[in-house]
RNA sequence: CGGGGUGUAGCGCAGCCUGGUUAGCGCGCGUGCCUUGGGAGCACGAGGCCGCCGGUUCGAAUCCGGCCACCCCGACCA
């Protein structure tokens, strides 16, 4: 491909909407433009990299053994109403009718296409087991679009399912893929971690996220530093000794805390540290108002809390459901004198030795309070978010948190689905038996965008040979001169010839600006055909991630290109 | 959806507070000269519904009101 001739508009400024990395240098490298928020183009360069993140995909899952099919983007409603997802996937369902009036919607993800496609037509086990894939354009109406590719409305997604007669071969399945996401993302040269993670409203009994480590990432890993355990926020677990401390004597004091109501405000006043504290939050669930303990200084875990109540609203009540739950106004709730609320209480507090406590009365706090003692509560558990320093589950580590960029998540069904959509098959014995499902998703456009992330520096892009949309660039220099641009086209001929893409930089520009554009396109080599290196018989060869320029000779070129390629995914 | 911010040439921005003839700057773009190993220089030039609608005024990019879009923080989210 002459450069000349492609559409690859570079920006020497980062544009204004512009927050991460990754987006600033797609936009200036001409790889994607927006169109409308979450909403964006791919121009050729971007295009060619997306291609090539997919077909890395399309590569490991044929290699693990499942097919590529393509499903509809539109979907009616009636599916979705028979999983009962239509009712309870909310506002990211983009939802619309159609010329009959008939209720439509953008396909989110395909569980549903595809469940209802395999009851149709699987029916013995000896179909069994079925993995089935497509990589296909999602669209999810997020609530705040952000970051470019990251985090778009409408993206590139693998989406993959597996189908199994039994428990075990669903266990497999399952383990099949973890296996070739960690090829997958392994050939894309990123560094990453499998984490546990919540299965969320999708539902099932097991998953696990794959996290690209970075530290713009939206999500946090909490990972033990002894230990292999890893686990995103929402999921992690905490281990907490069994409390040991002796009953308190005495009994709670009120003290005055006039416009006293945030937890770092009381314990400024009371001279005291905010894991003294315990705050009491009320939070309203579909099935009644609750009241969650934690210490001061700790976070809520609002997904430890539904998975435990099984509920799937929870929300921070209001000023008027406080007063009628504590019988005092927000601000000084404590969990003496509650009325017709479950009590839940995170195990950290029962190893506060004196505490204080809203008295559910304006203005007031009550200390040395035992929570062993002094209250009632239906149930201690694990209900807070892990913080850095907490001890880890699975042995005596210590859990550390970091961010990452989920690229992949894959969760075991189970019969959700099937069950709720009727996927059955007969079993040898003639039984008929739900199948048993598991599903797998790459975020494929944001797999580009976080291989961008992690690979980068002033200059621009730096991408893993795999994933760049051109493997090498010629970059002829010097004056106009026939035998640069001869020497130049020969060059990029037999680097095509023998299987590397190249792109030949064939403008009519100064020097500078060539390997300016070569840099920040990411470009993995770059071969610079100019007079001094000419006049030995050489080009030069520059690697984009050492910055080592070696004087080669046109026939060994090609070898010494797949030495560095070879030398480079021995990284990963 | 709550809070904050921004909309002026393809991109990045100034001008607005304190209304006043022809709306500027840098980059980019076109033509010519010149230059050619890290985003050169000079000259000439094209390009604007100043987000949209309404109001105030003799006069609005500028003041007021409404709307829209985009961005950030939060809530939310396979």
């Amino acid at each position: 491909m002459k450069l000349s001739k492609l559409l690859a508009p570079t920006l020497k400024e980062d544009p204004a909407d512009a927050e991460v990395i990754s987006h600033k240098l797609m936009v200036r490298a001409g790889m994607i433009r927006k169109l409308t928020a979450g909403i964006y183009s791919y121009l050729p360069l971007g295009y060619r990299s997306l291609r090539k993140v997919e077909q890395i995909v399309r590569e490991e899952m044929n290699a693990a053994g499942a097919q590529e099919v393509f499903m509809p983007v539109v979907q009616p409603s009636e599916l979705w109403k028979e999983s009962g997802r239509w009712e309870i996937y909310g506002k990211e369902l983009l939802r619309f009718k159609d010329r009959h009036d008939r209720e439509c919607c953008l396909g989110p993800t395909h569980e549903e296409v595809i469940t209802d496609l395999v009851r149709r037509e699987v029916r013995s086990y000896r179909d069994l087991p079925l993995n089935l894939y497509q990589i296909q354009t999602k669209f999810r109406d997020e609530i705040r679009p952000r970051f470019g590719l990251m985090r778009g409305r409408e993206f590139m997604m693998k989406d993959g399912y597996s189908f199994d007669a039994t428990e075990e071969g669903a266990e497999e399945s399952y383990r099949q893929m973890r296996d070739a996401y960690e090829k997958t993302f392994r050939r894309c040269g990123l560094k990453f971690r499998a984490v546990e993670a919540d299965s969320g409203p999708i539902g099932g009994s097991f998953s696990h996220e794959f996290m690209v480590l970075a530290a713009t990432g939206e999500d946090t890993i909490v990972s033990c530093d002894s230990c292999d355990y890893a686990a995103n926020l929402e999921k992690a677990e905490i281990r907490c000794l069994p409390a040991s401390l002796p009953a308190l004597s005495g009994t709670p004091e009120k003290v005055k805390t006039p416009g006293v109501t945030t937890v770092d405000d009381v314990a400024k006043f009371l001279g005291v540290n905010p894991r003294a504290i315990i705050k009491t939050l009320i939070l309203r669930t579909e099935n009644g108002p609750i009241a969650v303990l934690l210490r001061g200084d700790h976070e809520l875990n609002e997904v430890k809390i539904k998975n435990f109540l099984n509920v799937s609203e929870l929300e921070m009540a209001n000023a008027n459901l406080i007063q009628e739950v504590t019988g005092g106004p927000l601000g000084f709730s404590g969990p003496i004198g509650l009325r017709n609320v479950v009590v839940l209480a995170d195990n950290a507090i029962v190893e506060i030795e004196s505490a204080v406590i809203g008295a559910n009365e304006a203005d007031t706090h009550l200390v040395n309070v035992d929570p062993r003692n002094h209250f009632q509560v239906n149930n201690f558990g694990d209900f807070r978010a892990a913080t850095e320093g907490d001890m880890c589950p699975h042995c005596s580590g210590t859990l550390r948190l970091s961010r990452g960029i989920e690229v992949g998540h894959i969760f075991k069904l189970g019969d959700k689905y099937s069950k709720a959509m009727n996927a059955s098959f007969l079993d040898p014995e003639g039984k008929e038996t739900l199948m048993i499902m598991g599903c797998y998703g790459i975020g494929v456009s944001r797999v580009l965008a976080a291989a961008i992330e992690q690979n980068h520096d002033d200059d621009g892009i730096i991408f893993p040979p795999p994933l760049a949309p051109f493997t090498a660039i010629v970059t002829p220099v010097g004056a106009k001169s026939d035998t640069i641009n001869e020497a130049a086209q020969k060059v990029y001929e037999n680097l095509w010839s023998s299987g590397i893409d190249a792109l030949w930089d064939d403008r009519d520009e100064r020097p500078g600006v060539k390997f300016k554009d070569a840099d920040l396109f990411g470009i993995p080599f770059r071969i610079t055909v100019g007079q001094k290196a000419l006049a030995q018989g050489k080009v030069e060869l520059r690697n984009r991630k050492t910055k080592e320029t070696n004087l080669v000779s046109p026939d060994e070129l090609v070898s010494v290109v797949k030495t560095q390629i070879d030398s480079w995914l021995a990284e990963f």
